[in-house]
DNA sequence: ATCGTTGCAAACGTTTTGCATAAGG
DNA sequence: CCTTATGCAAAACGTTTGCAACGAT
């Protein structure tokens, strides 16, 4: 499995909001008809509870085992996934072919730089990229809903051990 | 499966190159000490053939079956899909969780609009992308080797197509 | 003759599904 | 009580791999 890294260098600021995503969720919930069970109050706690991101398999792996107090198992995990992206808590988007997470509700648009090295994901916010993305989209009489852009490239901690490798072969 | 609509509404333009597909995999193939075989060389001009944004599936589909003259096995056709990325004839990206090819060699880097409803891929080209790259990368001292921009949204035939089923349906 | 390539079958990693049981409202 | 949610097992999905036979140079 690969396992893209979890942090990232410079954490964007929350934007103020007037719900937890616990009680965002339970709206959603009533609006929808659904329930709000243990598992699902746990997972949120889980997910908001560190500011990361995350695949699938990550979370599971910071979740009880099997047999443990609060178990979830693997197919609730991705339906309650999707459930937090459908309630607008989580943002889902593709990386090397499988799912990543992070947090939507209550934290600014931002699009990410990705270190191919390390697998670090660096977030970044542009206005110019709204302006851009609604610039092409009226060429084209597109609808737009969102967009997804993601540099990919070597981040600098990676450049810096590359080059002090570099510099230790010589010796 | 899913498949996107191979189609793109504009095409952008070719631009001039001075070797075709075939000529430029073999001196590929030479310089890395691989073989030309009869599979490769019929993939290159089934690939090469139209210019369509396909998956490997889509590719699969349009070859001959089992049995048949040319025919091409499964594996075969991801492998030889991956050299042509690596001998830089064909671009992949990642789109609803599968590996999306488009031509790369003599064809001018774009982004894209991503419809989904009718799941079909709009090519554009922007130059202020890629001083934004530029501009935030600097920014977080990253080295930037390629980026992948793709507007989600709804395309102007399908939101026509919409209009007109909400008109017949007060009727 | 060598060594890369093919097709087959089987595995892979991630995500989804059918179904019987459990539990929220 | 009614319906949604869960866990289990198994499947689905796109893709990759080990290997013996094949074929290009």
């Amino acid at each position: 499995m690969t396992t893209p890294a979890p942090n990232h260098s410079q954490p964007l600021e929350a934007v103020a909001v007037s719900m937890t995503p616990l009680q965002r969720f339970d709206e959603y919930l009533q609006s929808k008809g659904l329930r709000n069970t243990e598992q699902r109050k746990f997972l949120i706690e889980q997910v908001f509870n560190r500011h990361e991101h995350f695949d699938a398999d990550q979370l599971i792996d910071q979740l009880p085992a099997k047999g443990q107090a609060n178990y979830v198992s693997r197919p609730t995990v991705y339906r309650t996934l999707r459930e937090f992206v459908d309630a607008g808590l989580l943002n889902r988007f593709e990386l090397d072919g499988r799912s990543v997470y992070e947090h939507d509700y209550g934290y600014p648009e931002h699009d990410h730089l990705y270190c191919t090295k390390c697998r670090k994901l660096i977030e970044f916010t542009s206005e110019e990229i709204l302006q851009l993305r609604e610039t092409v989209a009226k060429r084209h009489r597109f609808r737009v809903r969102d967009h997804r852009f993601i540099i990919h490239g070597v981040c600098d901690e990676c450049t810096k051990l590359r080059n002090r490798d570099r510099k230790q072969d010589r010796v």
